[in-house]
DNA sequence: TTGTAATGTAATTTA
DNA sequence: TAAATTACATTACT
């Protein structure tokens, strides 16, 4: 990443004003009366993964980047997603693997969605050996690993947080479990 | 709130080294081989929203932690799960659903955690539409969106503080893709 | 179906 | 308070 150049400008946007006023309302007229059903799920696409610029390579990326979406979908799509499954295989029976892979990159950016990334074995073989001796990797460490695995900083994040969470889940299981048994056994007395 | 009597007792006990980081060691040390360094234990501090004034239980209780870091004993199958969700969901259905709660606020306890809180839509409406005129509400408004929503006036503090963070990152976001949009659309030129 | 990458957001920490 | 990070519930892909 590292172009998010906008970090450095802090600007902090008039704080003051907004905090001044409006104290002049109450929250009976905000609340207002209905629902109105304003639609506000709809808002957020902003897919940063897709840029063409340059996500890693100046040495001729590896990463063929996805999309080239055609320029009218940069718009908002309303409401849900406007394909459905039935059309998908349906189109799927008729066209080479590649063009599925690339069919559904595009249906992931449709939806809004990052396509999911395979790690390589030897990438997860590297990050559960990290994760064994530290499952919070600062920045510095996830960078370093982003690099020396070629792979988004982000992902790396990711990944160790969903690494944690299965770790949980799977203590959480087996206290759980305990607790049950030794419960059974006391009542089974 | 107003029962912050034990807020004196707010050790905050190292956070500060978690986060202090293992910049010093590089990441092929740990590839190699020895885990230098214990990992760092998210210790919690001082529990308000745990109401009673002694959760606590001295006799010996259950209450230990439960480790989020992975000791190796505990990660034994590279293969799977040892207990299976039908299992759970089975036992589940023995206990009520406060049971339940509690149960999973006890979990929070130990993991140092306030319960998630999950808005209600209404709850999330009306909050929005609150944003919409003033991000910045001040302590009076928020005790009064508190009082009508039946929300701790807390909660409505961080859903504020993180609204507004939505807010700043999809700006910055969409900023972000007008760059590269444009910058696309010259370079194609 | 299962495992897990990805998402959204409430909660926490730091400065 | 912003910003970064974490937990956690869900979604959806493989």
């Amino acid at each position: 990443m590292a172009l998010c150049a906008t970090a450095s400008s802090r600007t902090r946007p008039s704080v003051a004003e907004s905090k001044a006023s409006p104290r002049s309302f109450s929250i009976e007229s905000i609340l207002g009366l209905e629902p109105k059903k304003e639609s506000n799920p709809p808002i957020p696409p902003a897919k940063l993964w897709t840029d063409p610029c340059c996500p890693l390579g100046e040495d001729g990326n590896p990463r063929l980047s996805i999309p080239i979406l055609p320029s009218s979908s940069l718009l908002p799509h309303p409401g849900n997603y406007p394909i459905s499954e039935e059309r998908i295989l349906k189109y799927e029976k008729y066209v080479s693997a590649s063009e599925r892979l690339s069919f559904k990159r595009e249906l992931s950016w449709y939806r809004g969605r990052r396509p999911r990334t395979a790690f390589t074995r030897n990438q997860i073989e590297v990050l559960e050996n990290v994760f064994r001796v530290n499952s919070y990797p600062g920045i510095d460490v996830r960078e370093d690993l982003a690099r020396k695995l070629n792979l988004e900083e982000d992902r790396i994040q990711i990944w160790f947080q969903n690494r944690r969470a299965k770790l949980k889940r799977s203590h959480r299981e087996s206290q759980f479990l305990m607790v049950k048994s030794s419960l059974n056994t006391n009542l089974s007395k």
